[in-house]
DNA sequence: ATCAGCACCTGTTGGC
DNA sequence: TGCCAACAGGTGCTGA
């Protein structure tokens, strides 16, 4: 499930290599794969990538048009550049000036292309990115007030913080020792600083070890991430908690598995 | 307006 | 051992 972390790497690994690349043309293996609320995938070609970048969960191609091509790879994407074998469930590809590769390939079929004309932040209703300065406590103070949600879904919903999924959301909790269930609109402000604090903690942490592998996520190179053996929580039901040897508990909120520790997690 | 619930998909897992 | 239902979860839509 690649979130924040692991789009951060694979847009750091692919703008160096993308930016001033000219697209030669796309192949659609799955229709669907490009979304019908933006302009055809053909649109694109003979467009020059401008620069590469990440909005929340999206990667994002600035294209010489003024137009952008954003990418999201939902749960089982994986954007991979110049494969070396031929890829299976490759759904889009695209082929640039000199022969260099870019092969969208996702087994469960959600990755979406999709062509942007106008705004960008108006067509994809992304909340604030984690790490904006703009981002202060009072901020969050201001977005958390009178959310009757559990925090761990108001986490995962994009309108407000975008980047966020099951997995940063669980780990941000934990190292903030808040519980998982309690009402977004009920934290303390003491909790609302920690929170803001570790969640960026756990993120970079995160980006400085290339993500977490934890089912499907690889690379842009095809290299899985190492954050997965520092996960605290995440995937851990039953296992000792790395703080206290206390059992971690899975709780299912918003149809997703929850994992907390229910002693270091008030 | 807000939110719960389901649809989209297929590879993997667990139970019988 | 083999089959198949259940499960995994990000987003978008529908209906309450």
């Amino acid at each position: 499930m690649p979130e924040l972390p692991e789009v951060e790497t694979i847009v750091r690994d692919l703008a160096p290599t993308l930016r001033g690349r000219r697209i030669a043309a796309v192949w659609i293996g799955w229709p669907r794969a490009v979304d019908p609320r933006g302009r055809p995938a053909e649109t694109i070609v003979g467009e020059t990538i401008l620069d590469v970048r990440r909005l929340g969960k999206f990667i994002v191609l600035q294209l010489s048009g003024g137009r952008h091509a954003t990418i999201h790879l939902r749960m089982t994407g994986r954007l991979i550049l110049d494969p070396l074998d031929n890829l299976p469930h490759a759904r889009l590809i695209f082929t640039f000036i000199g022969g260099s590769r870019l092969v969208l390939s996702d087994a469960r079929k959600f990755g979406r292309l999709r062509i942007v004309d106008g705004d960008l932040g108006a067509a994809l209703a992304q909340g604030a990115d984690p790490f904006d300065k703009s981002l202060t406590a009072q901020a969050l103070a201001k977005m958390l007030k009178g959310r009757r949600t559990p925090i761990k879904v108001w986490l995962t919903n994009q309108r407000y913080l975008a980047g966020i999924g099951n997995i940063y959301a669980c780990e941000s909790l934990y190292e903030a020792g808040i519980r998982p269930t309690k009402r977004a609109g009920r934290l303390t402000s003491m909790q609302r600083d920690r929170l803001l604090h570790r969640m960026r903690r756990v993120l970079r942490n995160a980006i400085r070890n290339r993500g977490s592998s934890v089912d499907d996520y690889l690379d842009a190179e095809g290299k899985p991430g190492g954050f997965q053996n520092l996960l605290a929580v995440y995937g851990r039901s039953g296992l000792p908690c790395r703080r206290c040897g206390t059992p971690i508990r899975r709780i299912v909120q918003a149809q997703r598995g929850t994992f907390f520790c229910p002693v270091c997690q008030r």
